[in-house]
This record gives C-alpha cells, structure tokens and sequence, in this order.
RNA sequence: GCCCCAGUGGCGGAACUGGUAGACGCGGCAGACUCAAAAUCUGUUUCUCGCAAGGGAGUGGGGGUUCGAUUCCCUCCUGGGGCACCA
C-alpha cells in the first residue's frame, strides 16, 4: 500500500537533534572496546563549506559509523584551522577584524556541517586561532627552542612580493607564491626555522613502515626528502689558504673535471665581488632573474670566471672557478666541479666558455681511445678510462676508490645529501601565532617564560598600510625583558600555518586540558587510525606533522613517531565548465540543454561551448553550493551521491542527473519498508525452521551483500559498496512473500538494508529502522554479520571454453569432481558443435572457475 | 628532462592473487498504469552479421609470454599528477 513520500526535510533535523540528546558521538574514556580514532583534515573557515568538504566528511562520517557498529570506541572530532592570510586580505577589503571575520565563518559552516548529520563529538571543537589553542603551541615552541630543534636562521629566503611575506620552499609552487600567485623572490632575512633536517633520514626510512599510505604520497615524500649519497670534497685553492668544498654524487669522474663552479650566493663569490664590479653585476644579474619553470627552461648557463685556480687533487691540474648561474646555493655546498662528459648541464657550459670535455665513463661497447662525447652527456653506465690508477674500474669501484684516497688524503668525507631544507616558520603577518620570544639588547634572544604565556594578538591593529600590523602596532612589541627586566622587543612574526595544523589532531585527544596534551589520552587514541584529505597536503601538512609528532617525543610528550597510521588521499569533486559567447565563464545555473543536447545561454540563448570537467573553482564558476543541494534533496542524498559514482581516490563529475538518481533511491528505499511493513513479523522474532526456494535465494543475496559492502568498506571501495547495496535493493524490491517463514526473510531482508545504508545515510536508515519497530536507534545498532553458509552458492556456473573461446556455461554443483565437470562440459552441444572433427589435446579445469578444451 | 598513475559501452564505472569482460548507476529505447502528464513499475540496451539458433569483433595502438591476458612483460600513443639547473 502507498505511502507518504519520505520527508527528509522534516525528518533529517529530527535525527539529529536526537542523537545529539543521546550524545551519540560523544568519545568517552578508554572502555573494555578496541579505539579507532577517524580524522578528516579540518577545514579552513574561507566562509562556507564546499562540494570538496561534503566528499571528504561523506567518507570520514562513513567510516566512523561503520566504526562504531563494528563495536569500537570512535573518536570523530572537528576543529578549524583558522589563522591565515584570507582573514587579513578580508579585513583589508571589508573593514572587519580578521578574528571576527574568521568567527562568523566558523558559525556559518558549523551550522551547514550540522546539516550533513556526521557523527562528530562537536564537545571536542578548537579553532586554532583560539588562544586556549595557540598558548600551548608557543609552549611547544619555547620547548622545541630548549631540545635544539629550533635555530635563527640568516637566509636566502623566498619572499613574496604581494603578500610581503617568506615562503616555505614547500610553498613555493612553480616559483610562485601558492596564494598569491606572484613571482617570488630571493632575499637575504633573519628567521626561525625548524630543524626538520635533522629527521629526514628517519623521515624517508619510516615511509617503507606506513603501510596502510597510499603508495604514491609516500613516493611524493620520498621524493621530496630527495636523498643522495655523495661525498664532499674539498679543492685546495691556489694562492689561497682555504679551500673549496663541493659535494657530488660521481666522484667516479673527478679525472672528467674541467672547470669548477660556485653559486652567486657563495660567500667565496661575495668576498672576491666587494672589489670587483663586474663580478657584482653578474651576481645581481642572476638573482633577478625567476625561478619559474619558463624561466630556467629557456635560460642560458651563464658563468663568470673568478680567475682563481683550484687544484685536482690527484693529477694537479689547474681548474678555472666560475661563478655559475646554474649553481644552487641551498644544495650540498654551493659548489660543484664541473664534469662536461658525464652532465648535461656541465657540458652546455663547457661549450659554451670552450672548456675542456674528457670522457671518462667508457660505455661497454665503445673504445676508450675512440669515445667522444660531443652534444649529449654520457649518463650510462661503463668502465672507468682517462682515469690514472681509476682505469677499468667500474662505476661503483672508482667511487669507492675515490672516496678512500680521498678520506685518507684528508680532502673529502662520504656523506648524505638531502634536498629537503629546514622549515622556515617566520611570517611577516599579524593572523597567525604570535613567536614566544623577546629580543633583548643585553640578553639576547629570550624564551617568553611559561607564566607569561599566551602571548595574545592586539585586537587594536590597523591594516592600512602593506607590511606585518604587529611590527606596525604603537605598543605591542614593547616590553620588559623576562631575564634581565630591561627595555625588550617582541618578535614580530607569526608562525606559519601548517605549524598550526601539524599538532591539532593531538590537542583533540584532551581538547580542554591545561598541557598542550595529556599523555595519557594521547596514548590511547593516537595515532589517527584513518586520516582522509585531499592528495594536494601530501607533502606539506603531512610532512609536517611527521617532523612535528617526532619532535614532540624528543621532548617527552608522546611515545610513538608516526601520527597517521592509515591515510586516504580522496579525488576532487569536478564539474563542466562552460563559456558564453563572448568568452566569459557561464554558472551551471545559466546554461541550459537543448533536446540534442546543445548547450546555449539561458539568458539571451547564445551558443555555449563546454569545457573538460574541472575541480570546482570560484574562477571558472563551475561551482555548485552545497547548501542549495542539501536544502533541494536532503542531506543522504548529497552523501550517497558523493559515494556513488566514482572511486574514492579518483574524481567525481557532479551532474545533475546522479543527484537525481541518488534521490530517487532514497525515496525508493522507504517506499520499500512502507510498503512491507504491514505484514512484516515483529521485530526479534524467531527464525522459522524452514523457508521456501525463494526466501532462501533472497537470504543468500542478504548474506553476500553484507559480506560483500563489508568487504568493500573496509578496502575503501565505496563505489561498490553503493552498487551491492543497489543489488540488494533489486533483490528485495522483487521478493513477493507467500507464507509466514517468506515475510520473516523480508524483515531480515530491509533491516539488513537499512544496516547498511546507514553510515552512508544515515537518517533515512534511522526513519527506517524506527518504522520497522525498533525502540533504538540505527546509529547505536550493530553491524549485521553474514552467514558464511548463505554466501557460498551450492550450484555455480561454470564457463567452457574451446581453444580458448566461450562456447557454453554449464550449471554444475559446487565443487563437483573432475571427471563430472568434463564429462558436462564435453556432453554440451555447442562445445561438441566447436570440437568437430577436431581431438581434443588437453582438458584443463580450473576448480568452480572454468574449463578450457584445448583441441588441434 | 626525470619519477609516478590512468586509458574498458553513449556516460560514470565493475571484474579480489591471470580464468564467464561490461556488475551497479546514469542516459536511451519499448511497454504497463493514467483521460493525459509527472511519479512509479517491467523489459531491453558493447558493436556487428542473422528472422532465429548461432557466428564474428572487442578493454588506447603494436608485439610477446600463456591452454587462457582488462590483469604479466616489451614498445609506442594519449591524458593526469609530482619533482625539476639537486651536482
């Protein structure tokens, strides 16, 4: 019999009132349950959430629900990661105070991520530019500063000219600024750095142990940690009592070297500039021009010779040193021997200032005295030649080789290069936290002592000049010095963002305690068991908070290394993109489609051309409001939509069909309990002894589809979860009961559905659960357990084939003997009409999978 | 340039360690219900030859291993991502 159309409007805010009453998701203390702590990366308040969060929670939210069935203690909690530069441009533009600003986004998207309906412990909510969260950081620091993992750092650093701020090498994304987008450029500044260098062994080893990462965030890691063995070498200089250190990965061609190269930043190159103009001119030239990618592609290798000597340290000869425009200060020593043969960048310079190339690295089929290398490197492998007592040797040998003389000679040392840099934390802003420290003219550099902390923002600053607002600020930075008590000054910079995110899911485990963490609740929910986010943190935030979480257990606070034991990378929500007319970018709402499917502007009916689906972005207004979806169809809508169509990791196209679909779905599965519900048995009503052909086909479907959604959540296939459930639906949709024992398989039947569909939607499967009788709420239900007997088929299909062809399917029991599965397969029509005249060579069976006749 | 990943119907995608390619959804087509429409339900839908039974082709291209390849190997093409004057 018909029912109402399942009102999600009124009975989603119902549900969620009520498992708010019943502090559902509340994580309590350790209980007698395993712990499963599932974290999705927090969001940054911009203003409002977007299709991008709505995906990310969607999978989270499933994920701690399904949890939470399967008898564990879940901890699910949400915070903001909320200082940045946004709240400044903001208040910039709008006049507003950029914590006001960053509150009243806080309050907007806590209340549409209250609409999702996740099982979050909202008890458990932090903003990081809360000072109850920033005054335990400044405590980590002062911390960090005491274990020597902090230094003060005068460097070249990447610097912003639109946000006139430092940049993170991390930041810098094609030689622009990642907010700003603006060229950066290289400056000489005096600031904090942590040492993350001191970990990247640790941190590029323990990447093999996380083995629920993805593989590819773990190469991105291992990449950027850019590990090389090498050795560095140092040349004596001629006339000169220092020397010159380089370091190389092939010291195996050092009897290649035909020049040496130093970078402009090199303190050997600023020394012999202070008297010689055109020396400074070059090195001036080359740190104005970029580091984009167009620019060092069509740059030229540019050098200037010193004039200077160094000598080979085994055969004595005399090397040119230049100053090179290719040579990088920030990588191994800001020196490099040039060995034209055997590097491509080396050579181009070698031909381009006429310097000798001696090849020696002889490939396997080449003569030595015959081997030239002319417009390409020779990279390959080969025997050593040209190479006095190296002669012969392979690669490997003559690096030994080379290095023992070396070390033994007191001129070099094997060593360990990295690519990864120490991270600059300074930033020149005023929203962010504020560094403890107080610059003293006698003390020198001062902690802020721990009762004197937080130091908190100035809520009186002014924005309306470019540069940091605190430096600008009348009062702020005066203070008394904690050591001596004499006339201080305050550091002026903030720190970075990402150290803001690299600790917060530690803070959650004791949110409100008065130490940056509790160690014991620390112990017990960490590490994070499932971390979901986007792919673009995979190396900064997750680096980070790799450095961050080992830092802490230098200073006693935790005992583990790894923060994230299992992380999932989701794909981007994508939509078309479309452009009018006149070429500007067209809003879904503003396009329709015609009949043929030609797309024209609602407006004016012009001709629209279609782009590639895109990641939804403000600039191309391919942007659909997940409010406006949540309001039209209901929030279980948007998420089954979100878990429906593609994998996980990939992207997911919105379109408005699959949002129709999702829909229809939801209405069909409470069409469905409607509809049966009159004479369904009651609830907990025993199972009858015995059941027709057909209960017994819908329990076996029961049965697999909670084996199979079990198996797929587990291995985060999503999509296939969405169409098992699909298959159950099918299933039950179909099922007519006739007895009794027919009806109690129905009931099995949708309160497995419900089951199942409810970490994905959660309140429809509560509407459900409670229609079907049930006192208690879906939310607090176990999961449902298959029955192995039920998922097995006793009567299999079983494919023929003929020399590889299908040629027939045979219905056979399960596990049926050789002899039996052969004889079927050989007694079928269409297998005899396909042997012919031919024999039959060999017979394979392959048990319950298939049999192949081969015959010639 | 180097390093990864992906390429399957009209579309999104299934196919676990080599074993019945196209599950499930979207869209299309046909039908039922209706005065009609919407909604819903049923059937059908890789291409191709055939009335049918049945045959042929088919997982980006080419080659290979195998009784058997979407899956493994080589090579090329296309798309996406990461790194990049890293010595």
């Amino acid at each position: 019999m018909a029912r109402e159309r399942y009102n999600f409007r009124e009975a989603e805010p119902r549900w969620q009132k009520a498992w708010e009453a019943a502090g559902s998701f509340e994580a309590g203390p350790a209980d007698g349950r395993p712990k499963a702590y599932v974290l999705e990366m927090f969001p940054y308040p911009s203003g409002r959430i977007h299709m991008g969060h709505v995906r990310n929670y969607a999978m989270g939210d499933l994920v701690a629900r399904y949890k939470r069935a399967r008898g564990f203690n879940v901890l699910h909690p949400m915070g903001w990661d909320a200082f940045g530069l946004p709240a400044e441009n903001a208040a910039m533009a709008k006049k507003i105070h950029p914590g006001q600003w960053t509150y009243d986004n806080i309050a907007t998207m806590r209340g549409q991520l209250k609409t999702m309906g996740l099982s979050l412990d909202w008890s458990r909510e932090i903003a990081t530019c809360h000072p109850g969260y920033y005054r335990h950081q400044q405590k980590l620091f002062t911390e960090f500063m005491k274990a020597g993992l902090v230094d003060r750092k005068e460097a070249w650093v990447n610097w912003d000219p639109v946000d006139l701020t430092v940049l993170a090498n991390e930041q810098v994304v094609d030689g622009k600024g990642w907010r700003s987008g603006a060229p950066v450029e290289k400056k000489k500044l005096s600031q904090w750095v942590f040492r993350i260098t001191e970990f990247a062994d640790e941190l590029a080893d323990a990447l093999d142990g996380l083995e629920r990462w993805p593989d590819k965030v773990r190469l991105m890691q291992k990449n950027w940690i850019g590990r090389s063995e090498g050795m560095r070498m140092r040349f004596a200089l001629a006339g000169r009592q220092d020397e010159l250190e380089v370091f190389t990965t092939r010291h195996d061609t050092i009897f290649g070297a035909s020049f040496m190269a130093i970078s402009p930043e090199h303190p050997l190159a600023a020394e012999l500039a202070s008297d010689d103009p055109e020396l400074s001119g070059f090195i001036a030239d080359c740190q104005r021009m970029g580091t984009s990618e167009e620019v060092i592609e069509r740059a030229e290798k540019l050098g200037y010779d010193t004039g200077l000597f160094a000598i080979h340290p085994f055969d004595g000869r005399k090397l040119h040193v230049y100053v090179a425009n290719f040579v990088l200060m920030e990588y191994g020593s800001g020196a490099i021997f040039g060995c034209p043969a055997h590097d491509q960048r080396d050579l181009d310079f070698a031909r381009k200032y006429g310097l000798a190339i001696f090849p020696v690295v002889i490939p396997q089929d080449a003569d030595v005295a015959t081997f030239k290398v002319v417009d390409e490197a020779y990279k390959g492998d080969g025997r050593i030649g040209n190479s006095d007592f190296l002669d012969g040797m392979t690669v490997e040998e003559a690096k030994n080789e080379v290095a023992t003389r070396l070390e033994a000679m007191g001129r070099g040392t094997r060593t360990v290069n990295y690519r990864l840099r120490d991270w600059g934390v300074s930033r020149q802003r005023y929203w962010g936290c504020p560094i403890p420290v107080i610059h003293c003219g006698d003390c020198g550099i001062v902690p802020v002592p721990d009762d004197q902390l937080p130091v908190e923002l100035p809520q009186d600053v002014t924005f309306d000049k470019p540069g940091n607002p605190l430096d600008h600020h009348p009062t702020w930075k005066h203070v008394a010095c904690p050591s001596c008590g004499g006339d201080a000054r305050r550091d002026t910079d903030t720190l970075d963002t990402f150290v803001d995110s690299s600790w917060y899911f530690l803070r959650f485990c004791s949110p409100r305690d008065d130490a940056p963490m509790d160690k014991e609740a620390v112990g017990y929910w960490m590490p994070v068991d499932q971390y979901i986010g986007g792919v673009e943190h995979a190396v900064l935030h997750l680096l980070y908070s790799r450095f961050f979480t080992r830092a802490l257990k230098r200073c006693g606070y935790v005992d583990f290394d790894e923060p994230f034991a299992g992380l999932f990378t989701q794909g981007m929500v994508t939509h078309e993109t479309y452009k009018g007319p006149d070429g500007i970018w067209l809003e879904p709402s503003e396009v329709e489609r015609d009949a043929d499917g030609t797309v024209r502007a609602i407006a004016g009916g012009g001709a629209v051309s279609t782009g590639r689906s895109e990641k939804m972005s403000k600039s191309k207004k391919n942007v659909i409001d997940p409010e406006r979806i949540i309001a039209e169809y209901g929030a279980d809508t948007a998420r089954w939509f979100m878990l429906s169509d593609s994998p996980p990791e990939r992207d997911l196209e919105w379109t408005d069909a699959g949002v129709a679909g999702a829909h229809r779905f939801v209405q069909r599965l409470a069409r469905m309990v409607g509809d049966a519900l009159d004479d369904l048995p009651a609830p907990g009503s025993a199972m009858p002894g015995e059941f027709s052909e057909a209960a017994m086909t819908l329990r076996s479907a029961v049965h697999k589809a909670i084996d199979g959604v079990t198996g797929d959540i587990e291995a985060f296939h999503f999509n296939r979860s969405v169409a098992r459930i699909h298959e159950l639906a099918n299933a039950v949709g179909g099922f007519v009961p006739a007895d009794a024992a027919d009806r109690w398989a129905q009931r099995e039947a949708l309160e497995s559905l419900v089951l199942l569909v409810n970490p994905m939607m959660p309140h429809l499967a509560e509407e459900m659960w409670h229609v079907l009788g049930h006192a208690g709420l879906a939310a607090d239900a176990p999961w449902p357990v298959a029955d192995a007997a039920l998922v097995v088929e006793e009567t299999i299909t079983l494919g023929v084939q003929v020399n590889g062809k299908m040629r027939a399917k045979l219905a056979i029991a399960r596990d049926a003997s050789r002899e039996a599965v052969e004889a079927a397969a050989l007694a079928d029509d269409n297998v005899q009409r396909a042997i012919g005249e031919l024999s039959v060579r060999k017979l394979i069976v392959v048990p319950n999978k298939i049999v192949n006749i081969v015959v010639g």
